[in-house]
DNA sequence: TTTCTAACTGCAAACCACTTGCAATTAGAA
DNA sequence: TTCTAATTGCAAGTGGTTTGCAGTTAGAAA
């Protein structure tokens, strides 16, 4: 965390209590999540707020925006490491993947590549036995 | 088109004018278009109605919905080939890619994939040359 | 061919996620 | 401690999508 907040100091931005508690929030999360559902973790901070924070955030490499497969933006921290994922249509798990395509589509298009999206949705094998 | 047609008369629902229009409009494009991109193709027809039309095609698996990197929701007929695609961020040009993962994120999760996205956003070597 | 009705359309309004302007508040530099 | 630019909350605006409803129409049945 103490990390996080120096990145963002150093970015010049200001260290408020409601960036904190998005950062947190983010932090403590083992998966992405919309802006509800960070407004509603941190229900205190004005919605517009938290979509500001994370704006930033975004800005300076902080966070990440994730497109899902079924349409919804997620948010989650910058890792080392980069992850696409799976969520379940019936109970809304989400689970990471260890593949990606990026450096074969770079070769293949020569595009500069600014953003992809490689996302599944689907029954999870749980939900298959339910129904 | 004339199969088309008969896809459509098969499901129960009626070949009207407006639909064939929205059809031919998917049918002529070379790329998924958005559902503002098939209205002004046929402006004549109401939005709602596009949009029903739209809507109704992809229940009878006739159309498919593309969310693309861009966040932007595109449609296009359904081919037998599966396609994914790389948009230029520039001149938003649109290309076809010649790889997926379907086959091995199944193997992977045992997860039932309904819908999943492996699309690109990027600059094509014509833009970077450009700017 | 004409009649009839459920399906379809256009219009207008609702909806929802996101974005912005503005006045009041506040972090943190001086 | 003071001061100001950055930040916040509020409320309204935006844009894409979705829906209700009354009038129209495709196409089945007579």
């Amino acid at each position: 965390m103490e990390n996080l907040f120096s990145v963002l100091r150093e970015s010049g931005a200001k260290l408020t209590g409601q960036r904190k508690l998005v950062l947190e929030c983010l932090s403590s999360s083992e998966k992405p999540l919309t802006l509800k559902e960070i407004h509603n973790n941190c229900s205190k901070i004005d919605f517009a707020s938290v979509y500001r924070s994370v704006k930033l955030f975004e800005e300076i490499d902080l966070v990440e925006e994730i497109i899902f497969a079924d349409k919804k933006v997620r948010y989650k921290l910058v890792q080392n490491r980069h992850q696409h994922h799976i969520i379940c249509s019936k109970c809304g798990e989400i689970k990471e993947l260890p593949i990606c395509l990026l450096a074969e589509i770079k070769k293949l298009t020569n595009y500069k590549i600014t953003k992809h999206t490689l996302e599944f949705m689907g029954i999870c094998p749980k939900c298959q036995k339910i129904s």
